[in-house]
Order: structure tokens, then C-alpha cells, then sequence
DNA sequence: TTGTAAGCGTTATCAA
DNA sequence: TTGATAACGCTTACAA
């Protein structure tokens, strides 16, 4: 018993009609009769037929798939909860139309660029998803050039030819430095992801302009790549200064864990002696000792209203305006008031045990599209 | 300037062949002269011509695409480091062979039966992987009746009408046990995954036996989710037993690291009073404060291998013998001997400061084919 | 060695 | 409202 050898040939015939009858009543057209439909989609199901993709692909021109191509090493590829939940996110909306997701895992951005022409020379792919835009990005112009529907994911730079679908990182950023001055702090640090990326930068200039607005001098900041490695080198770097910040801001989870890590290893007590402050809210940063306080942003949510996004612009069509939640800023127990210097002898810090009730306080929100 | 309207019939009219002449030529196929076929290619050349995969897809009725589909919930996706290091490699071999990777990602069983199912009826994929397999899996059968190539990842119970690429992770476990024996630990718990998939019941086992081999009895063991919510959990329970272990085997780092700061935030030194060991040592476990003893297994060649084998499945050809290199025990900060309840007034260990030198035991290696 | 022609399974055009 | 018929871009017998 095969699956599908069955064309629309077959169906016609049995159905007695055309195939151009059958395709009419398959795509609920116009040009055919009720029960001329009936009979057809009734025969259609008998004999277990589905359009062939292959052949309607090769019709209409289309790939009905869409491609995501990842620059990353595994290493920083697997340690980020990000792509998994955009993934997800973006599934459910192209599962839905029908569509299909390429994805495409490549180490440097030569051959990143090789991916994208090949992926359009083939046809495999309708649109494409852009991540980790960079500040001076040449993949839109290429894009662009190969004439591909491209959505950019996360903060673009604005007025580009292109259509962008991002929750804004920075009220985030802002909120974590609002809660550490609250706290008392005044020499807050940040560790930022390469400046060569856009959403690096926008997080370091959220943190700068925080600072300054709460009236202080910005603390040291130090550019790292977002992986454990470097995040612990730049938090051994802040603690060898001459004046130490009392608190760090990451741009990402896995970056203040291990600088979380590095200062305890050093004898530096979290939060009683450095406050600690990540983004992404990892699915381990509420499991750790202290709990993690954080940036969540609602990903899959992400994915879905990008994926919307590039259909329509496949499509063609206005895309709707979508609200994508707000970041919620996530307070746990990696902040405190500062200049705690006590206590040396308290083990493992039990008055911070469970993660126990977190206090939230959400941000605001960003949603750029295409004018 | 568009990019590719050229077809097989541009080249062969300025090359002034025929366009059977061109494609024999492309597939460097006997049947065409030297000097036609040079002459053909650069035409092709000149004119940016690549062939459709649309049109070439249709004709031999071939996706050149394959599929992996995943059933994990954004979390438990983002925090497991495994995809994104096979995917990676995978795609080495896919890319260089023409073939592309379409990702699914679903939430529950039912609706990855339906994923595998549209992609057979739709013609997207000529083969898939297939990953977390179950003791009683519905799958391989259903992915037979689809008449689909499928390549089972990691280890799968022998005998079934399958093929099997993995490495074995049992190795690893009984390193890990007998490198807790070796220690003086006698206490040895193991906090394992669902008991329903191939890979913890392996685990588990690898663990029960490597203690019975030393002479001791088995310790506790509870079956968790791989989630860091639930590694806390059975972590708690195992330090609430009358005699609670002084060594924990966790089925994966996540597990594990959660596990250790449930331990530390309970006052629980780690490793003085508890060793602690995971599993697939995640990016970030070598910069955790102790650093994690784990076991580490290349998923990146792994991934090779698979994607060598499941192309070898569709082109009906054996598949080479792949040496899939043995995995390594990782021996960092997180194991000691067992018994040293004192000191419980230093902060932060600090005598296990920088990860420093890492010592490595290797394991052995596991690699099963269909036969 | 080369060219012709028939598929592959759709959708689109255009008479009837 | 229908039903031939021609694309779509490629591969591949088969004939020249």
C-alpha cells in the first residue's frame, strides 16, 4: 500500500472532468459547479490524493518554504534559548499556510552569503528571516538584489529598505538599570555582545542613557561575544579595576552566569557585594543559586508575528500591525542593595534559597515595520 | 538586474545545443564532447544560470531535502545544546551535497505523526532523522508505512527495522560512576529522564550496572524531565532522604546544574559535601562556579555521520562505515571525595577557582547500522 | 555525439 | 460552466 502515487490526472478521470475542474474545486474557486464540486472533492478523498507540491511549486513559481540561515557556532548556536523559541513561534504560523521552514547552519558571513544565493538560485525559498542584523549589514542589499522577501528580526537601523519585526530590547536595559539605582548602586558596569551588532549596540546605548538620565556617570563597559568564555574574562576584568562596579548589566544570560560564577569563584559575594543583571531569562536562570534577574522577552510570540510578517510580505499584501508583548524585566535574588561587604562566612547565601515569588515590572514595546 | 529568469532553454539557444546537451553537461554525464560541454558551461557561466530545483525536483521526483522534526517545547529546546551542534554538523554534508534541511519544531506526539505525515504526502523531504526515541515508539513504523528513509539518532533498541546512528552514552555514565568510586564516594544517586525515552533508560541502566561492577549497591534514582525545574525538584528529594547520596549522576547538565545550586543554596557544599556530574557539557558548564564535571560527546561529527548515512539510505547505496569519535569524561571542580562536611565558612570555594587544567578520560564508542 | 520529444503534476488560458 | 491545451524547468529515453 503506497502513499501517494495518485495524480490529478487520476482524479479527473475517475471524477469524469477535466484536471483544471479538479484544481477549481481543490482551491475553492469560482468556475465550478456545487455538486460538479462535491463529486470531485468526494473522488479526491476516495483515492486519498494530495496536490503534489512538487508539481505545484514548479506551477506557481513558489517554494512555499521559507529559509533561516544561521550564523553561528554551535557552541554559541546552543547555548542561546533564542532560536528554539523562534522557531517555534514561526512553525505555527507557517505550518498553518502551509508553508515550510529551511534551515541553514553556517560559521562565518562568507558563507552565509554563499547560503542566501544559493537558497534564491535554487528557488528553495520564498523569504527569508535575517537575524543578528549588524551595524553595517550587507546581507539586506543582497537580499534585496536576489529579490527576496526578507523580515529582520530584532532592532534594525531605521529607514533601511527593509521590513523589520522586533520587540525593542531597551526599556528592558532601562528597567534593570532603574532597579539598580533604586537599589543604591552608582557604579553600574555593562558587558555588551560585539559591537558589530546592532542589537549590542542599542543595549549599551539603553544602558548609557539610563545612567545618565538617573544623573550618574556611566561605569565601565566592556565588549564581549556573548559566550560564557568572554563573559567571565570581562567580569575579571571589571573586578580588577581600581574601582569596581557594584553591579554588572549583561547583554545576555549566559554572559552573567558565568561572570556570576567568575565573581563567586573569586570570593566577590552575589548579590551582597556585586549586583548582577542578565537578558533572555534562560530556562536555567531562575534555577540558580542566587536566581538570576533578568530581561524576558516573549519569543515564540516573536517568531509568530515575524513569520505573519513575511508572508505578507511574500503575499505581497499589507501585513497586519501586530502588538508583540512587552520585555518584562524579572527581579530574582542576583540583586541587592550595595556595599554588603559582611558576612564572608555565610554559605551559599540560604537567605536567597528558592526562587520563591519574583516581582515583575514590564516595559515597553517596539514594532517597526516597512513604511 | 534580475537574478535567475534564465532557463535551461536560454543556455542551450546562445550555447546552440539542446537542452538535453546542457543538463548532461551540468551533471558532468557521458554523451557530450569535450569541448561542447566547456563551451556549454560557460554559457551557463556568463549567463548566471543555476539549475531550478523546482523543475529538477519535479522530474525526478526527488525533494532533495530532508527533515527533522522536533517535539520539544520551546524551553526544553532552547536549553538543550544537542540541535544546535548536530544541525551544524549535519548540514556540512547535506549543503555540499545539495540538499537542504527543513526544520520542524512541534509540542506534542500527535501533531509530530502529523508533521511526518504532510511531509511524506507533500513530497517535501526524501528522508528524516530521528531524534528522543521512545521504548515503545510509534514512529519508525509509521515513518515505514511513509515509506520515508529515516536515520535514528542515538542509541535505539537493535533489531528493529531501522538505522541507527549514535554514540554510545553508556561509557560516559560508567566513567562517571567509576571515577565517583574511585573518589571513595559509596552513596551514588542518578537523577535520570523520562523513563520513556531510549536515552535515559540507557543511561539509567549504564549507571545501575557500573555500580553493581564496583561491588556496592545502587543508590536512589529518580526520573526527572531534563529541565532544570525538575532537576531542582529531585535534587531536593534525594538531600531529604535519611541517607541522602554523597555523589549525583544527572542524566544532563541542565539536570545538574540546577541540581548543584538546589544543593548550594540548601548550604550543601559542592563538591566537599556533594560531587556532582552531568551530561553533554553545555557551553556554559566549564564557567560555573564548581565547574561541572560532565561527559562530553562530539555532536557536531555525529551529526555528520547521520546525514552521511541517511543519504546513503536514500540513494540505496551502503552507507560507509563512520568511526564516531568516543566520548570524554570530563573531570572539573564539581566531584571530590565525599565526607568533608567541615569548612562550612568558605565563601565561594575559592581553592576551585579558574577551571583550570581540565583532566579527560575517554570512553568508548558506539556505532549500529541497519544491517 | 547530438537533437527530439515525452514525461513529472500543477496551474492558467481560452475556446466551446 | 466546462474541458482541451499549453506552459512551468528539468531529466531522460530514444532517434538521428
Amino acid at each position: 500500500m503506497v502513499t501517494t502515487p495518485t495524480t490529478i490526472t487520476d482524479v479527473a478521470r475517475v471524477a469524469g472532468v477535466s484536471k483544471a475542474a479538479v484544481s477549481f474545486a481543490l482551491n475553492g474557486r469560482p468556475g465550478v459547479a456545487a455538486d460538479t464540486r462535491e463529486r470531485i472533492l468526494a473522488v479526491a478523498r476516495d483515492l486519498g490524493w494530495t496536490p503534489s507540491l512538487r508539481g505545484r511549486s514548479l506551477s506557481v513559481s513558489r517554494a512555499l518554504a521559507v529559509g533561516l540561515v544561521i550564523a553561528r557556532t554551535p557552541e554559541t548556536l546552543g547555548a542561546d534559548p533564542f532560536f528554539g523559541a523562534f522557531i517555534s513561534g514561526s512553525e505555527t504560523v507557517l505550518s498553518e499556510r502551509g508553508y515550510a521552514l529551511m534551515l541553514q547552519v553556517v560559521s562565518d558571513e562568507a558563507s552565509e552569503h554563499e547560503s542566501y544565493r544559493r537558497l534564491a538560485a535554487n528557488g528553495r525559498v520564498d523569504g527569508v528571516f535575517l537575524t543578528d542584523m549588524r551595524v553595517d549589514d550587507l546581507r539586506p542589499q543582497l537580499l534585496a538584489d536576489l529579490a527576496l522577501p526578507t523580515v529582520v528580526i530584532g532592532p534594525a537601523p531605521a529607514g533601511g529598505p527593509w521590513s523589520a519585526v522586533g520587540i525593542d530590547d531597551q526599556p528592558g536595559i532601562v528597567a534593570a538599570v532603574e532597579h539598580l539605582v533604586a537599589l543604591g548602586h552608582r557604579n553600574i558596569a555593562h558587558v555588551s555582545g560585539p559591537t558589530e551588532f546592532v542589537h549590542s549596540v542599542s543595549r549599551r546605548d539603553a544602558w548609557a542613557v539610563a545612567i545618565s538620565e538617573a544623573g550618574l556617570l556611566p561605569g565601565p563597559c566592556i565588549a564581549a561575544d556573548f559566550s560564557a568564555q568572554d563573559g567571565a574574562n570581562a567580569t575579571s576584568a571589571l573586578l580588577d579595576l581600581a574601582e569596581p562596579p557594584t553591579a554588572i548589566v549583561y547583554a545576555n544570560d549566559l554572559m552573567a552566569i558565568a561572570g556570576m560564577s567568575t565573581a563567586i569563584g573569586r570570593g566577590v559575594e552575589v548579590p551582597a557585594q556585586l549586583s548582577i543583571t542578565g537578558f533572555d531569562d534562560a530556562p536555567l536562570s531562575a534555577h540558580l543559586q542566587p536566581a538570576l534577574t533578568t530581561v524576558r522577552t516573549d519569543v515564540v510570540g516573536w517568531g509568530r508575528a515575524a513569520a505573519i510578517q513575511l508572508l505578507a510580505l511574500i503575499d505581497q499584501v499589507a501585513g497586519p500591525e501586530i502588538d508583540l508583548p512587552a520585555p518584562e524585566f524579572v527581579i530574582r535574588a542576583s540583586t541587592a542593595p550595595p556595599g554588603h561587604p559582611g558576612d564572608p562566612g555565610d554559605p551559599g547565601h540560604p537567605g536567597h534559597g528558592a526562587p520563591s515569588k519574583e516581582r515583575r515590572g514590564s516595559a515597553s514595546i517596539l514594532h517597526r515595520k516597512k513604511s
